[in-house]
DNA sequence: TTGTAAGCGTTATCAT
DNA sequence: ATGATAACGCTTACAA
């Protein structure tokens, strides 16, 4: 079953192909008639262009790669939802792949992307790697790329960020003003950007409040339930439990609530929890989840737009756009 | 900045195109020798093979479009992953869509996949539409297609799908043996297969242990954890409530137990609930959720699979895979 | 405003 | 085993 081309149509029309690619780019050097009728029996004949020729023609893939850790959880879900949205409003397909936390995998990733000519690339990257030095030549060299969340604030390529400062220090003041006086930050790891600044705002709002150093701690502890967990058996084994826990994200706050929960302790009667990074779920916990809301839509869009300008226009400043949230008090983090 | 083509290489070396086109592709119709020589060089002025031109040359995207519901909840999402990771291994990329459940979405992304010439379709279909029918025209005109977990068991096309009659029946069968006497099933929505398995499923044990009419009900309650919520403060408002539910999936089942405990009920001393679709997050609600879990890994890369050994050796059989999962028994379900 | 024709980088057919 | 050359379906100078 032949598939209709523009051969077709301008053998059919006695036209030249040329006419029939010009009404279908609207370029506007055809005859408005003629491009109507051309149009109109396009359709007749169910003719749809091959995008394949067209990619070869004009030497772009019109595809866009996008390089997450994972997308298991709802922050990257929503957040390539979001970037999907925008791609195909602007005729562009998006291939995601994961780097499961692995910076060797991303730069394979990013590598395959490519050479799949890829037009530009999104990147959420690991930073524990050197990937770095390879990601900026790749944008100094022309290739048009957005950075998202995770990104060292030096690095002078385009990035989307969460201001993961200003909105931790806010949560760790919450959990001050409503009397705690003893708190932990439960953080991520050492070598993230984002753990960083939410550690920096932790330790901004210690400072801030004067809060003597015997009453703090900063915690490594990692961005899975599990070691949420692991690290209040700990806490719980030396006796060495706080009024307040600030976590790193949902899901160590999670690991931290049902562990205290499995040792008799009550939140937020004993101790009481604050999340980062809110999942949908956070209403459904027991205590509800304090936490603090990312513009996750925002970002994923943001970040498309940013990159689309680069490819579509040209436009290559490495400019920042640093994002608000919100943050929900729920129960967890009351003092009772 | 010009990219490497197979004819700088066929330059360089006094050979033609095709022995270079032929070396990459392997045919054995080419001598080790010019082979080796002119991968080596090849390698050496880091040529990748374009792959727009391969497409158009081919007429093969080597693309796959994926239209699923959504991809926010873990369910799809690990499904989605495991399609991936099968397509990446073939050299193939997949394109994914959303259809939000609405069926006239779910048709304009798969015509816009169609017209992106995808070389196949892996569909989760909303089923209250009538997209049936266009589907199964372009399976029999040879269009390559696998449909997973939402298809009518009727239709001659290939699909990967969960057991639910028997699941839901072991899982209906495990609260009675828990001795929970009046058990409702809070269904999902009546035009889904899913659903309907699931119901046949509970009503199956319900007959089989000979349980009165008046001890068991069907409620249709949708797939979202407010619908869950809604229903339960119904049945508490009408003093409605039996010693268990089983629950179409976890979202409901959460939003069950949220409801019941904001109204003082605990779970399961007061109301046992089972939950159907496991997440990662019922081992964090307090109580912890009994669930059934489903093989998502198993499922999407059947799916996967199944797509590939139709495209590449044109294996058409409506051949259906039916996957069993695991009885995850938790605290919420206990008779204590 | 339209047509002609070259080109995009491969693969595939047919000779040799 | 290798080479010449025509496709693949579109865009785009350039010419008319």
């Amino acid at each position: 079953m032949h598939k209709t081309t523009i051969k077709d149509i301008a053998k059919k029309l006695g036209v030249s192909t040329s006419s029939v690619s010009r009404a279908f780019n609207d370029k506007h050097d055809i005859k408005k008639e003629t491009r109507d009728l051309i149009l109109r029996t396009a359709k007749e004949m169910n003719y749809s262009p091959n995008p394949m020729a067209k990619k070869l023609a004009q030497n772009k893939s019109f595809n866009v790669g996008v390089v997450v850790p994972e997308f298991i959880t709802e922050y990257y879900s929503r957040v390539i939802m979001a970037i999907q949205e925008v791609l195909y409003f602007n005729g562009y397909q998006m291939l995601v792949m994961q780097s499961n936390e692995n910076s060797e995998l991303e730069l394979n990733n990013v590598k395959t992307l490519l050479d799949n000519m890829v037009d530009g690339l999104i990147i959420s990257p690991n930073e524990d790697g050197d990937n770095q030095d390879f990601y900026l030549e790749k944008f100094e060299k022309g290739c048009p790329m957005v950075f998202i969340s995770r990104v060292k604030e030096s690095l002078p390529v385009p990035k989307v960020k969460f201001n993961n400062f200003k909105w931790s220090l806010f949560a760790t003041e919450h959990l001050i003003e409503q009397g705690h006086k003893k708190i932990y930050h439960l953080s991520g790891h050492r070598n993230i950007s984002v753990t960083k600044e939410r550690t920096n705002g932790f330790l901004r709002a210690m400072e801030k409040h004067s809060i003597e150093e015997t009453n703090y701690k900063v915690i490594e502890t990692g961005l899975s339930t599990d070691e949420g967990k692991k690290i209040i058996a700990k806490l719980i084994k030396n006796n060495d439990l706080p009024d307040a826990f600030f976590c790193e994200n949902d899901e160590v706050a999670m690991g931290a609530i049902k562990q205290l929960r499995d040792n008799k302790f009550s939140v937020p009667e004993d101790v009481a929890i604050m999340g980062f990074t809110e999942t949908r779920l956070a209403e459904l916990m027991l205590p509800e989840l304090s936490s603090v809301k990312q513009p996750t839509f925002e970002i994923g869009r943001s970040a498309a737009e940013m990159l689309l300008n680069q490819i579509k226009n040209g436009v290559r400043d490495p400019n920042t756009i640093i994002l608000d949230g919100t943050l929900n008090v729920r129960e967890s983090s009351l003092k009772i």
